[in-house]
DNA sequence: ATGAAAGCGCTAACAA
DNA sequence: TTGTTAGCGCTTTCAT
């Protein structure tokens, strides 16, 4: 590379001070003569000198780069995280490398490490399901790491989210409330902590509550989509479940347009709560009532609360939780 | 930072070699004898080694990063660019620093100029308008650049698209062909390239064909979004046209739905085609028929082109344009 | 096949 | 307020 390459060298010698004096100019610092400020910026400006921050990260061991790691960016509740991370650490000076990781644990791992050979200051993980490896990494790096919209069963990091089982038990009571005898539990692997833990606790919580009994056939496990959503409707019908909570949006409309194409009314003859209230459900017709989620601020709180861990400061509590909300639409009475 | 900070150095005294062997071992150069790199391999392992790609990037001069500008990733077509930009950037070895720029021309040539700070190898920008102070960055950089799914007019740099006038052109004429008297353009600003200069011209071929007159009462600048959408009912029903052409997802549903709430049956009473063919014109009802960008592949093909020029290699072509289809669904005839 | 040594461009004591 | 001088951890000639 034959870049134009302007050291902080050049402009010292341009200047007629030392490469410190530059140092000091270009960073800020406030033992700088005025006089002397001006004329370094001057020739700053004239040499069109831009520092680099490889050698600064060398020299100073900080990169003002985190990693986040996202299962998929593609996917829309990945991508509202990702941007409410983007927009605080923008805030804050640094820069995000992002890598997709289709939350397999060979791939996190990897990306972990090249990651951490990058130097960055800290890390955002987002997956589904934390491995038992992936954990290993992270108790063995020094630093620091939050996660997003994830939960880790024993908190040895930072995470921010809001209270799943809490809200999917609002969701349940609602449904119940309406009427619904047989209230299906629809959600991704059960397997991830966050529905096979939370969720189905939340769910199991309000029908005791109602003092209904818990019923396997109810419970559909299923991948996060479309797709898969659409072809929910034989198992569904089949367990005679007049409405459902559903745990992703684009498995939910799927459900939504599987029902309406066969003919059954939503929510007339079956109503549905989903989870995510993204742009999904306003344009589902009818549209989804949906327990609604604050992703930009998971993202953003997350990424404040890195900037906390990686200065050093000192954190209240490490474990956020963000409040949710239930929106009513037209999939429910 | 106390980092456990194991170096080559360190690497190098367990081993009993100079630093210079590790570092061969480490980039895989053959000039190792095989019981020296054994040797050396071991004891990576054994202290747990993991080079400091900082360091490296100052001594080699090559961050194997490279820079992301998108306007919003939580836009899912901009989503769906980054994620094949992503996965090719992985293949290369490549990792991709990810920075929103909303489309504004301050925050574009700022994160350009952090992003070169940074020393990223390449850049690849996402954009809908290319103004004139980011092009002048680009000319005068000498990393190299490419554009995916955007359009630069005097082609400075590298760019993955499709043919959007050819395309629209294609859409326009079937909604004719379905005997559609008035159709309208709706687009996005019209100052933006793709929309004003390709697009348009490519609904305006159409009309010519069809030796239909232009009539600029049937073209809709627009937000890119779902309100957007919503809210153009009046504007369309008012123009009389009886079809559109959509450059957004998003505001075609918003146009549908909009159309439908008003008892306006589509397509019987009103046909659209928009352009992205993202999920939601298949959740829809009735689902959108639309031009389909492989904008996955975009993504990925302009990362493959940036790996070919940071390589310097003979690039046959640096304007690349990739297939589209017509893909006909429930709202069209 | 291996080693010695000079940087890469910057920060951060430490002096002055 | 300013300068001197070590590094930061690695790559890369150039010797051997």
């Amino acid at each position: 590379m034959e870049k134009q390459t302007i050291t902080i060298y050049d402009v010292a010698r341009e200047a007629a001070v030392s490469m410190a004096t530059v140092s000091r100019v270009v960073n800020g610092n406030p033992n700088v003569k005025p006089a002397t400020r001006k004329k370094v910026l001057e020739v700053i400006d004239r040499l069109d000198y831009r520092p680099n921050a490889v050698a600064r990260g060398l020299a100073s061991k900080k990169t003002t780069t985190v990693g986040v790691i996202i299962p998929d960016v593609s996917n829309a509740y990945f991508a509202s995280l990702a941007r409410g991370i983007d927009d605080v650490a923008t805030m804050y000076k640094y820069n995000i490398i992002l890598a997709n990781s289709d939350g397999d644990d060979k791939k996190e791992i990897n990306v972990l490490n090249t990651l951490l050979a990058k130097q960055v200051d800290g890390v955002i993980f987002m997956g589904h399901h934390l491995t038992e490896s992936i954990r290993g990494e992270f108790s063995r790096s020094k630093t620091p790491i939050v996660l997003a919209g994830s939960i880790d069963p024993d908190q040895q990091v930072g995470s921010v989210n809001i209270d799943y089982r809490e809200a999917t038990k609002d969701a349940t009571n609602k449904l119940i409330k309406s009427g619904n005898e047989k209230v299906a539990f629809i959600s991704g692997p059960l397997l991830d902590p966050i529905n096979g833990q939370l969720r189905l606790n939340g769910y199991k919580d309000a029908l005791k509550e109602n003092n209904m009994t818990y019923n396997e056939g109810l419970v559909f496990e299923s991948e996060y989509s479309y797709k898969a959503g659409l072809n929910l409707y034989d198992r569904v019908a089949h367990s005679n479940a007049t409405a459902a909570v559903v745990a992703d949006d684009e498995l939910a409309v799927g459900l939504l347009n599987s029902l309406t194409d066969k003919g059954i009314s939503v929510p007339g003859e079956f109503e549905i709560i989903t989870s995510n209230n993204s742009l999904f459900t306003d344009m589902a017709r009818p549209s989804v009532s949906s327990i609604s989620q604050p992703l930009y601020d998971i993202g953003a709180v997350a990424m404040r609360l890195l900037t906390k861990l990686m200065n050093k400061e000192d954190i209240e509590e490490k474990s956020v939780i963000l409040p949710y909300d239930l929106i009513e639409k037209g999939s429910t009475k």
